[in-house]
DNA sequence: AATGCGCTGTTGCAAAGGCAACGGTTTCTA
DNA sequence: TAGAAACCGTTGCCTTTGCAACAGCGCATT
């Protein structure tokens, strides 16, 4: 298994995560389309990676409502003594998206300090503090956007972010235009709408999936 | 100094916090209200942790215009490297709000592993991990109030939050009603007339900066 | 005491956005 | 291959909400 692709394992060799998976025991699980891969309550102090397939971290409502909160790939890391999102009183599952198999190991393990002080520890560590920042970027840039007030500004914004990540003025969406809406938190035909208007005020190219989004503003090119 | 009262060094004796400060080279230094404690993208790999006194993470806009997006108190870590919201082409910076003093420390430094396998080493490390995942999950709690589509919804989400926080149906708000429109990125005025209309339909009581909140939604008290 | 500042509370108005509904297209699945 | 499901695009209607504006209050500073 090539472990060093994924996020977690990276710049650490093949065979020293092998020996770590001994050393810390930690277990291998595959799980089927839809079966629940931890819940968020009962999961104790573990910490699961996805080695391989597709999952959700789902929200079920106080009202019972079920919402995706975060879609997982390979690499991914959850639990909940990561604390992503704790006890709001709502609970929360990880379910699997097609097959998949996942790495189960205890956090307390994880931080313990390591008689041996191995390099490749030390470095497990720090990626896990890596993808923990990542989601707190990630969760930054949702409120960036969601903060604004107009549905035209939360576009403008989200689109400013793309650009910026893509590096160039066209870019393709990583959502369906629905998922968009959702993402943005507004009514997708609304959405639609107002995307419409930026279109014919030529503001915005859309094609598909790809946009074309030129200016920042329409003032203020250069900052500073 | 009493470094075991802030969050960052909780667990750790002082001695050994000191001990540490010699060990990874962390420098200390004091500011004046106004004067930027460190801008991100020049501060290379360092943390800093605030020890006494006040500060905020402000961004500069685009347009230029300042944006408050974090007040940090003393035992508040900050850095670059801990990528908050990194390089989103906006500039951010650390000012201090009145007198502080800052323990600066170098990120590799302090993910390195520690020949001596030192316990205060990893417990460091954990609780620099409990801080960062802390403030994602502030992060995932605003998004869930700002997701909601109404002020009402917004209101009621934000409530439901605090309440399960304090454990009482009665809790005192950590804003003022301007600051808390802000949060919820909604108009205050608007704001105000919503919490009217709930406060006439006996969802709500306020006094001052104290709410109690009864219902969870009106439906569903119990969940499952 | 006078002045100024920030927070609260309120209202009118116009625009924006949520909701519902429908039809057409693509994609998945049985 | 037929049917279902998801997605896209659009429109009408009516509520919500943002904006602007103003007044009262408490607090701090001079």
């Amino acid at each position: 298994m090539e472990y060093s692709r994924l996020a977690l394992f990276q710049d650490i060799a093949d065979s020293e995560v092998e020996a770590m998976i001994h050393c810390f025991r930690m277990r291998r699980a595959g799980f089927e389309s839809g079966q629940t891969i931890c819940t968020y309550g009962e999961s104790g102090g573990e910490v699961g990676v996805l080695l391989r397939g597709q999952a959700a971290l789902v929200r079920f409502d106080y009202t019972g409502t079920r919402t995706i909160l975060e879609q997982m790939e390979a690499g991914s890391v959850f639990g909940e003594v990561l604390a992503f999102t704790p006890e709001l009183g709502d609970c929360m599952e990880v379910v699997s998206c097609g097959s998949s198999e996942v790495l189960f190991m205890e956090y307390g393990h994880l931080m313990k300090r390591c008689e041996r002080a191995c390099a490749h520890h030390s470095k497990l560590v720090q990626n896990m503090f890596r993808l923990v920042a990542e989601h707190a970027r990630r969760l930054s840039r949702r409120v960036e956007v969601l903060s604004r007030r107009s549905i035209r500004e939360k576009l403008q914004c989200y689109f400013r972010i793309c650009r910026l990540e893509a590096g160039t003025e066209v870019f393709t969406l990583p959502f369906t235009f629905s998922a968009l809406a959702d993402y943005i938190s507004t009514d997708r035909s609304a959405m639609m709408r107002e995307l419409k208007k930026m279109k014919e005020e030529g503001l915005v190219r859309v094609d598909g999936r790809s946009v074309t989004w030129r200016e920042g503003d329409g003032e203020a090119t250069g900052r500073f």
